[in-house]
DNA sequence: AATCGTTATGAAATAATATTGCAATTTAGG
DNA sequence: CCTAAATTGCAATATTATTTCATAACGATT
């Protein structure tokens, strides 16, 4: 189901790894936080860390949670899923990419994409758009937009939503 | 800069031909959002709406600005910037499309790609992205996830914000 | 024109997400 | 040990978004 289901291990061992060899300080808090997310295999809200971390007490303390995550983004072993306001585990942390998120729209489930070259998939994207609806796009111009892109989320319908919906459709009838 | 900078009669004219079409009801208050939106020409946030709409008053009363929007979104006549918390005016109403939009990271400004056929961004992102990585995805697979793709944000440089950083940079030297 | 079901609006309250500012502590490096 | 930088603790608050219930407007049909 997700990209990280099952990985924690894996995970750790990878983030580990590269704080070490980057000298990054893996502390207490970013490590929970990030062991949650590899655990839980799945995007979490930045509250519902807050909960699992600790308790009643920490609830209250919003920025412990935001703080760390933006550590775990910063250094590409966590993506911001904005759509749905989550965070979620980098499948293949240390190796530095950016991400294509796809989002379903129904259940939340995040898929994670991997490319090294998002100058590619820009290429793509406005070959197909045209390029010249809008200005400045495009890998023709200079200061493209798609050239500096660092992120993409794509909201759509996973295969399982699809699948229930087909049911439910079916029912109607 | 933008896409509907200076198209407020255009594009109130073509949102006015849709409605009688599909015999939707554009009330004052949602006319006054769109107008506002194209005006601008810029992605607005819901309370910088409520706030133009009707000054203090309206200021505490959420739930008019985004009951507007829900409608003008679900017609196609905004789209909803989920990545920065804004709404932007449609460059094209009325011709029903998935939206790709370009989100500058730095100011905020968004552009909208066109393309009627997000099929085949898709297809270019999944055979970009290997599509073996993530299940489920690209087009060989039935309950492909992108060809239900309905909405793709991407994060990025604009080119004034790339310009402006790289005469940052220089002036460090 | 009266009725009726649907759709839209008014209003208060509250939920959920995210940030700011400052003080205290810890850490790495000289 | 000492210092500068990074991290954490904590309170308060800002921002974005939704829920709930009641009232009002619309429009199709009689």
């Amino acid at each position: 189901m997700s990209d990280t289901e099952g990985r924690r291990p894996e995970i750790m061992e990878a983030v580990e790894r590269v704080c070490r060899e980057r000298k990054l300080r893996l502390t207490p808090v970013r490590r929970q936080v990030l062991e949650l997310l590899a655990e839980e295999g799945k995007a979490l809200g930045a509250y519902e860390l807050l909960r699992k971390i600790g308790g009643e007490r920490a609830a209250a303390y919003p920025p412990a949670a935001y703080r760390a995550l933006e550590f775990l983004q910063r250094n590409g072993f966590v993506h911001r899923v904005r759509d749905a306001k989550r965070f979620v585990a980098c499948s293949r942390p240390g190796e530095p990419h950016d991400p294509v998120l796809l989002v379903c729209g129904s259940c939340g489930e995040v898929e994670e994409l991997q490319t090294a070259d998002m100058g590619a998939i820009a290429s793509g994207i406005s070959a197909e758009c045209g390029g010249g609806q809008a200005s400045g796009v495009g890998p023709s111009e200079s200061g493209c937009f798609l050239e500096t892109a660092h992120a993409i989320e794509i909201v759509g319908k996973c295969s399982p939503c699809s699948a229930d919906r087909a049911r439910t459709e079916q029912a109607k009838e």
